[in-house]
DNA sequence: GTCTGATCTTGGTCAGACCAGTATGCTAAC
DNA sequence: GTTAGCATACTGGTCTGACCAAGATCAGAC
């Protein structure tokens, strides 16, 4: 890894940004401290404002520094933002990308489910238990029924108390509510969905409940499988109706 | 989701991001294609150079673009570096999520594993072989050790042949390395750990060779937990020689 | 003591310029 | 006809200095 801790080698750009990242790598700049303002950084660094806010902008989109018109530059706290843009991004050139991030999904959500049932406390169980009732509610809706899903799985995450979980399953919160709501667009089409859809989650739901870790990871893993097979039938045509339209 | 798709509202540095991102999520910009110059850039879009370049640069930190020097701006694949920087930085910033970090980890093998047991080829079969046996010829290296700890580790993912999973569990390859590492300067101390680190990799090792996802995860997640065991017992001086030395 | 307004500071942006190499094309030599 | 060589246009990389608008600050008026 090459983190370039001298100021002194690089030019322009490399050099502000090396600046700044020994800063906040060492601490020395912490979430909520303000630079030092655009010119004096210039002036401080030997190089020219554009220059210095090439680098501040690129901490921004790092989600690192955030640039307050006409007050000043802050460092922030890390968010989510980033990887979502990442993530947008990275999509947008490769399609073939959003399997393969619903396997990360898969990953973050287990492990949550597993942390959750350790974890959880009463507020994440009525938590999760609305978002449970919601899924029923509004299981002939294709929005609000996704929306549910999606609040329910959530919820799980949340529930395990974990920011770097969280984290990643928000950064990928773009592609999920697309996944499900084009999931419970299909529930219109088949009736076996529904059961599928509240059953599930509602043994999922009872896991946690009962703080079983093991039965949370595989209960969820089926929900997933099943709603990968439901999700290949319908792009075969075969479904409920197996032997009516075809 | 603000993904504002109009290039006319916005002013300065966020008229150009918006312009860009637009056609690379269209993907009228594909990896590979030359953007125009700077200036034309500039000129087309009513901005000044600076600020085209805040662009440019805001899209380089993300891995969407690449700025060659006397050559022009090329669009490249996204890669994983944007998200190491982000995890650098973010860690930097909370010590204390590093308990956490170590969970998203966990996560991401679990699920690594399990893909690995179905998509795992003979080439991936052949280094996580290799791996395993530098594991035990380097069992009394702290360095090489904890460099072969890693390396087995990174083989599961790489088995697993999704990128996602890649990516996520590379950009937390600064904290794995330091962690295996100290883990590794315990095994000099307790003798007990040595059994524990080469059989478990091995059990792991051939789980995956029996394509076994159940198998393979529950192995994997019980030598975490023992490796969390002993960092803990380590904590607080307990260790094999229970009743020696205090 | 409080309110008000001038001033300083800050980010946001622009215009034009220079440098150093790359790419290209045109010319001149073979 | 082909090719070597060089002038030129173009690219990114950077600097200087300037202007604007609005928050922050502090002196002075009330």
């Amino acid at each position: 890894m090459e983190l370039k801790r001298t100021t002194e080698g690089e030019k322009g750009f490399e050099k502000v940004f090396a600046f700044l990242r020994e800063r906040l790598l060492a601490g020395s700049l912490k979430p909520g401290d303000r630079l030092i303002s655009e010119r004096e950084l210039a002036t401080l660094l030997g190089v020219s404002r554009p220059i210095v806010r090439e680098a501040l902008r690129a901490l921004t989109v790092l989600g690192i520094v955030e640039i307050r018109d006409r007050i000043g530059t802050v460092v922030t706290r890390p968010d989510v933002s980033v990887l979502n843009d990442f993530f947008t991004f990275a999509l947008a050139q490769q399609a073939d990308m959003l399997d393969d991030v619903m396997q990360a999904r898969v990953a973050i959500e287990c492990q949550a489910i597993r942390l959750a049932c350790e974890r959880a406390n009463i507020a994440d169980f009525e938590r999760l238990q609305r978002a449970l009732a919601k899924i029923g509610e509004t299981i002939d809706e294709a929005d609000a029924g996704g929306m549910a899903d999606f609040e329910f799985h959530r919820a799980i995450v949340v529930a395990s108390h974990s920011e770097t979980l969280t984290v990643l399953h928000s950064s990928m919160a773009g592609l999920l509510t697309h996944s499900h709501r084009s999931r419970r667009e299909l529930v219109q089409a088949f009736p076996s969905m529904k059961t599928y859809l509240i059953d599930d989650h509602r043994r999922i739901f009872e896991a946690v409940i009962a703080r079983d870790p093991e039965r949370a990871d595989a209960t969820l893993r089926k929900h997933f499988a099943i709603g990968d097979e439901y999700r290949r039938r319908a792009v075969v045509g075969d479904i409920d109706k197996t032997s009516a339209s075809g």
